[in-house]
DNA sequence: TTATCATATGAATGTAAATTCATATGAAAG
DNA sequence: CTTTCATATGAATTTACATTCATATGATAA
């Protein structure tokens, strides 16, 4: 087992009381999953486009319809979506704003990242 | 199998060429993924905090040390922590600031849910 | 240069979660 | 009511990934 003699005192007093926010933490997680699915996120990203019946978002995404319905009750339960009957058909869309925010701000991340690693080495 | 005389066409019509920016997607998952772990989230946010060392992160989360190195080389390659010798340990600090943004964008997400949810009925 | 401390890492293991498969459900048409 | 279409769902399977274990590496101190 590996001792430690350095002093870590100082480096942990602000976290005396254990970490914050712990239940905040695990809410957060559990959005930030819920984004971190390529299928889920190429069905928001669609979505975000246009409503869609799940047949028609199996058809874009190349998939199987049970595979899309499972994803679907977990973005729904996530809040993220919300469907209506449309005749035969359940039409699934955006729930808010939100999840147009995210991704965005998201996209602006990413495009930032990539822009400050211009001539930069990249380890 | 399941035939399907409804008629798509319309819906699918803006994504004729498949969906867009699919390596962009690729990025935004993986971005989204990296936050949407609870050990990875909680180092973030302790780092938010502080910079820190190795072990003082494994005693903050109670954690072995490999983990939270594992995690930590995760973060590293998602660029949202980087790292610098200090002595005989290493120090670990958020990369920039886009990553406190995106926390407090997610938290702000969760709030209003919450805020927009009381007195509705959660299905 | 040898020993020790702090961290990193490959491989094995464990666990969670996405997909598939088979089938149930529920609305609508006949 | 019966059939068919569109979707949903439980269970099995597969896949992805976090953690553990054993050990390597690299810096510092003696």
């Amino acid at each position: 087992m590996t001792q430690h003699i350095h002093d870590h005192s100082k480096e942990l007093s602000p976290f005396e009381g254990g970490l914050p926010s712990e239940e905040y933490l695990g809410s957060l997680g559990e959005l930030f999953k819920v984004f971190g699915e390529r299928t889920r996120i190429r069905i928001l990203y669609a979505l975000a486009q246009s409503e869609l019946c799940v047949f028609a978002i199996s058809q874009l995404l190349d998939m199987e319809q049970s595979a899309v319905s499972h994803q679907l009750k977990i973005l729904k339960n996530a809040h993220l979506v919300d469907s209506r009957r449309d005749g035969k058909t359940n039409v699934y869309f955006l729930a808010d704003s939100h999840v147009q925010t995210i991704i965005y701000q998201g996209y602006e991340h990413i495009k930032e990242l990539k822009t400050e690693r211009n001539g930069k080495n990249d380890n």
